[in-house]
DNA sequence: AGCATAATTTTCCTATAGGAAAAAAGTCAA
DNA sequence: TTGACTTTTTTCCTATAGGAAAATTATGCT
């Protein structure tokens, strides 16, 4: 079999639905990698202890490394190998910024608390910041705890607040105090004094976002 | 060669120096995965496409697959593949929370600025809250931009701040104005007023760090 | 216990991984 | 252009990947 046509046979598209590769387009972003580096084949077979041909052949996607080879592989190019693997466009666009003028945050609201979205605008963020005014005074004013993989961060700015995370005694937080906790667990926030409370909290979604979820 | 020999020969050691599992640690991995699903190798098969015979000496560490394999198995597992080579010591802790009153956090001080490591007592955490007082009224007071990779997020909770962003002009940001931007970028925070100015500034490293790092 | 059924492991076999070395294809200086 | 050298591709060959199905080992169930 001619080789060309072992390459268009592999070559049928550039990606699949989710966010992985076929061997074919992984091998010709291994292989800008390695141009990036400006290594030779020779230089990171060395580098990773595989066989020259074998990089080659990665590289044009005529062969399929196994998982040992792979890491090994991985290695030689320094790079992580989870990277390979997250797809260019979900990442943070680099050199990107955005600033959220007080006020003018995308609104959020409801009887109970009132949300303003910080850097919207910006997308695949890892960071959700918020800025809130919590409305509800009792715990009985929610049907249930909020939960969602991955961690979360607040600290009170104004007013008196009290964080109820499940299983756990509910914490007193004055101005200025902070949390900091794992948004897995069910947990809830009250306004403590008579006044709202204005806080600030960011989100960051787990990576394992998907371990949790049950389909 | 009896099985018994092989398994041994795998299971010298649970991991190496870098973040990787070998083919049997891998293997336990994939399994406990797989169990706390409560799925069968059957249906993990079916699920993949590959065969139970070949899910079963994989979970055993008798079979290295290759890439593309691999992750039709990690697709049937219902796992992120990047989230296989992140060692589980690496993550954050599920169930943890940290409280940090004001003014007893971990304290930091030069003549520029003031901050405070917020939540210090976790570890491995995605985001990292700071408290800070900016004392540097002047960009000159500063010998050179700070950059590290990650995104970043700031709220001036006080007075008026200043951000120089490398080639960028600069920003003026006034109490509850906000900024989020990739911290990969050379930045600078002067205080624009005369008072001191507060800020609360979150970082969150970069999964992708090693991306720029040149050896 | 003994039988039935489900889950896992082994066997057996072919296709592919992957190394060593030869061949081919650049690259560049004189 | 020719020759010396570097880089990449092919060939050839053995060890392993990996599927189908048989064999073995749980896990009930009456």
């Amino acid at each position: 079999m001619p080789i060309a046509e072992q390459k268009k046979q592999a070559a049928n598209g550039s990606g699949n639905e989710s966010g992985t590769l076929d061997r074919y387009s992984l091998g010709e972003r291994l292989r800008q990698i390695r141009k990036e580096n400006g290594w030779t084949l020779v230089e990171v077979a060395k580098r990773s202890g595989l066989a020259t041909s074998t990089v080659s052949k990665v590289e044009r996607g005529l062969m399929s490394l196994a998982y040992d080879r792979f890491m090994q592989l991985a290695d030689g190019l320094e790079v992580d190998v989870s990277e390979l693997f997250t797809p260019e466009g979900e990442s943070f666009a680099p050199e990107s910024f955005a600033i959220t003028r007080a006020g003018e945050a995308g609104h959020h609201e409801t009887d109970l608390y009132v949300y303003d979205m910080l850097g919207a605008d910006l997308s695949h963020k890892q960071m959700v910041p918020m800025f809130g005014i919590i409305r509800a005074h009792d715990v009985r004013d929610f049907s249930e705890f909020v939960k969602h993989p991955g961690e979360e961060f607040l600290m009170v700015l104004e007013g008196e607040l009290e964080v109820h995370i499940e299983g756990r005694e509910p914490v007193q937080l004055g101005v200025h105090d902070s949390i900091y906790f794992d948004s897995g667990m069910g947990h809830l926030y009250v306004s403590a004094g008579k006044k709202d409370t204005k806080i600030i909290v960011v989100c960051a979604h787990s990576s394992a976002a998907r371990n949790n979820v049950q389909t």
